[in-house]
DNA sequence: ACCGTATATCGATACTTGTCAATATCGAAG
DNA sequence: CTTCGATATTGACAAGTATCGATATACGGT
């Protein structure tokens, strides 16, 4: 990534990039199936080791993903109630033909010239 | 990233990284919001070159998130139409507690307000 | 106070990826 | 066939980051 900006400002963003990893989505996923889990446990859920696992969860943390609550000597992580509306709101952003309503968009761009339609090649 | 595995296998993941980008999702929002789009109009909506675009255009061509139509010289994009549903799919799986059923987090786009989300009902 | 468990941080490393310059390919027009 | 414009690919480089080992910090019990 030779973005020059180190952190993304887009919020939507941040919590897309907070999801696309599998150790997280893992994560949240066992979040969202259990409402509390202690931070122990994911190292077991993901095959990954401890520093880890902290590592994501503080990830997961910083995007407004999970929360945290201390519990004696033990962390217990919760899904913020927020991120499934945040995530389907996104979604509502891209349903086909969009939010804007078809009338507005009077300037067509291109001319649509003769067509000889075929899907391009992925080309591997 | 210092995954061992060299590309993930999870379609949730490949999904979202897709997204996760501010380049790749202002090209998904700008197809969102016009059905169409020439590749050409890309390199001035996003702030980077031709190369690049063409670059993130290939991304998000293999995570199924655009499909391409290529007319005469110039290829046209266009939102693939299950990519909303998807992602709200995505959404579904996050509601905490996770077995409530909530009903469509893809609202109607045109009248709606009704963003609230708090009232779901029960699915068929 | 000390010790043991749980979690977070640090430093290093390897892999991934976004970017551009240069070049190739493809299609239409002359 | 040659040329031109649009798009894709290649190669290289810089920056991000997922991972681990070692260590630090926090907490509870003895």
């Amino acid at each position: 990534m030779a973005r020059s900006k180190t952190t993304t400002l887009d919020p939507d963003v941040r919590l897309l990039s907070a999801l696309a990893d599998p150790t997280r989505l893992a994560i949240v996923r066992q979040l969202a199936s259990d409402t509390e889990t202690c931070a122990c446990d994911f190292t077991t859920c993901c095959d990954v080791g401890q520093p880890t696992v902290s590592h994501h969860l503080r990830v997961l943390r910083d995007a407004g993903v999970v929360t945290a609550e201390r519990r004696g000597t033990w962390v217990f992580y919760r899904l913020a109630p927020d991120v499934a509306e945040r995530l389907a709101g996104l979604a509502r952003g891209l349903v086909p033909g969009g939010l804007i309503p078809a009338a507005d968009l009077v300037a067509r761009r291109r001319p649509a010239t003769t067509t000889t339609s075929e899907a391009v090649s992925a080309r591997a």
